[in-house]
DNA sequence: GGAAGTAGTTACCTTAAAGTGCGTAGATAC
DNA sequence: GTATCTACGCACTTTAAGGTAACTACTTCC
């Protein structure tokens, strides 16, 4: 029947909207950057273990002492994962006991650069945020 | 017993991480707007409804309409954390049937606009992420 | 010979975000 | 008098991210 409905229609749209969003490039970086450990990790290749200074590889026990609260699985899935997208590479070298040195990539130190800039934003407009938050609570 | 154990200690630091996590302005600003539709009321709200123009109000059976996929209920949860956090305005009309109006303030504005900046390097990086995928992919 | 340091992997469990479906309230149109 | 439009609210279910704990394999130190 050529009797498309409204309903029809609009879960037609629907779908097509969620397979758009699903591949969306920057809805999928932003999933990613988003996870727990991703910008910690950055950060600290980025910016030295104080998160002060310039960007240097670090070893996984480094990177694993100096993030304290992150267990080894998601360390080295958050590690992974940014190896696959190309922002840091692994080394492994054939030492005593075998070390491996993660490397913020070219590519990896210019996203650092940008996702710094939300970093600024927040600390930029968290007291503004906060005093939204408490007169908006307050109202109710 | 003072034998303070490297396993006491790294629990110890363990916990202060965790709580200075956890009220990271930084981070909980991430998580926010990583919210599966914070992003795209903001790009709506932020550029009209076809993602190109002006900033302008728009209702919110109009938003609803504009973001095919989203459900009544995580369209007005996204709103009212945004409202909360003062990133937009809510405005109800007592016209015939009530019409509700939401608009980013100048805050939300600016916000928009850094949060952009990411949607730009994900425009400008996403062929090398994939190509970097695939060979990642393929080495396995 | 047992602990500790190297870099992880595997299986299991918890929890919070997101999705689904139905209800509401007042008013108007048919 | 039934249906639709407005803008939601509530309860339930699903799913994926993250956390916990234990184990591997090799070596050196004490």
């Amino acid at each position: 029947m050529a009797t498309a409905t409204a309903a029809e229609k609009k879960a037609d749209e629907k779908a097509r909207y969620n397979a758009f969003l699903s591949v969306c490039p920057s809805q999928r970086l932003l999933a990613q950057v988003a996870g727990k450990w991703v910008t910690l990790v950055m950060s600290a290749l980025g910016s030295g273990p104080e998160c002060d200074g310039d960007p240097r590889p670090m070893r996984y026990s480094e990177l694993g002492r100096v993030l304290a609260g992150v267990s080894p699985k998601m360390l080295s899935q958050t590690l992974r994962s940014l190896e696959r997208d190309g922002l840091i590479t692994r080394t492994a070298t054939a030492t005593v006991p075998v070390t491996v040195t993660y490397e913020l990539t070219e590519l990896g130190l210019s996203l650092h650069t940008t996702v710094r800039q939300l970093k600024e934003w927040s600390e930029a407009h968290r007291d503004e945020v906060t005093a939204h938050q408490d007169q908006f609570d307050a109202a109710r």
